[in-house]
DNA sequence: TCAAAGAGTCAACAGGTGTTGACTTTTCCA
DNA sequence: TGGAAAAGTCAACACCTGTTGACTCTTTGA
């Protein structure tokens, strides 16, 4: 009796290994920051497949980039209440879908942009992805005529906020109190929302 | 007749020359996507002047990073009109100090934290020069007990802003209207100043 | 059992990086 | 004019990078 499925192929196991590894090393270090040999050995496997699976490191990131994950999540539920959703969301990460179950997106995912943004060969990968898990569910939740300049200023003020938060971790957030800057984050947030 | 000072000391020249070289090919790339012998290059000098003059191409960039740029000018003013200061400020960077000359810094500038954040053996110095050149002096000047909070916020809109706009280059603000854009923002950095 | 195809290994390539020390050239003052 | 110090040049070091093609080992179906 032969399986339908021939046991041969284990090669995905391989290329999920390899995915998952990337995945934790580009969100660590950024694209350049991180090489290939770095990522094969995370994920137990020899350098050469990385080429061999996936083409090239720049396409194993867009593979990492362009994943299954789907923020829409986020931002569904009453806009009254989107400014301090998102807020919450950016500073401890704790939100729950409408159905009570958490969800699967994290704001520690936002560092990869952040952490990739200044090399010139992953960019046009991260503006692709920006549009398509951020801008462009955002604006289609956003009441008002000007939604699309309202998700500009909602994504260029999270992404800041992530970039002095965590990235630089500057002094200024450091020390600052944490339940004090959640609140002005949320009403920043809900007042373009609702007023501009 | 000897002149005083002797023509013989003209390193300083040449220190200058790799000085304005780096600032510029820095600020283009970031600072691990600009190598020694491409400032060098630009500046028409040998590239081993850069460790002799500076020691290291770190403490070449750190010595741009921390140069003479003084941006209190930005955040003088009547706080009322601050918001709108600083958007017109990060938008156009058509900005006049108090005494209507042009103010000696542009938002640029900012490119040169931004391009540089993933790097992280410049992230210390970008820290550092964060607090001095930004939140420090801002949260001298912002009302109310949550200052340093508030300059945060502010902190961290801004540089989302440019991140978004001027280094991603993203199709929600390349689309989105630019006069609709400034006021925007220019309302929403005003709200946190008064009102959080 | 045998051959073919899939999976994985290996070493090397070609190019780039910051840095260094010995070297030559230029400039200056006594 | 000679010597000393400053300024600048040069080639090489040691290391790292993504990528490639030939290789071996393993699994498979006939």
């Amino acid at each position: 009796m032969t399986s339908p499925v021939p046991l041969k192929k284990k090669s995905h196991l391989t290329k999920e290994a390899i995915l998952e590894a990337a995945r934790a090393a580009f969100l660590r270090h950024g694209y350049d920051q991180v090489g290939v040999r770095e990522i094969s050995s995370d994920a137990g496997v020899n350098c050469a497949l990385i080429n061999r699976y996936f083409g090239s490191k720049l396409a194993l990131f867009r593979e990492v980039l362009f994943d299954e994950t789907d923020y829409r999540e986020l931002y569904s539920g009453p806009t009254a209440e989107l400014g301090q959703r998102l807020a919450d969301f950016v500073i401890s990460g704790a939100v729950e879908t409408r159905s009570g179950e958490p969800l699967m997106v994290n704001p520690q995912r936002m560092l990869l942009f952040i952490r990739s943004v200044g090399c010139p060969e992953a960019l046009p990968a991260l503006r692709e992805a920006l549009a398509e898990k951020m801008t462009i569910p955002l604006t289609s939740v956003l009441p008002g005529p000007n939604s699309g300049e309202k998700a500009a200023i909602i994504t260029s003020h999270i992404f800041g906020f992530i970039l002095i938060h965590r990235m630089v971790g500057a002094a200024c957030v450091q020390n600052a109190d944490s339940a004090v800057l959640t609140q002005q984050l949320a009403d920043s947030l809900q007042t373009v929302i609702d007023h501009l």
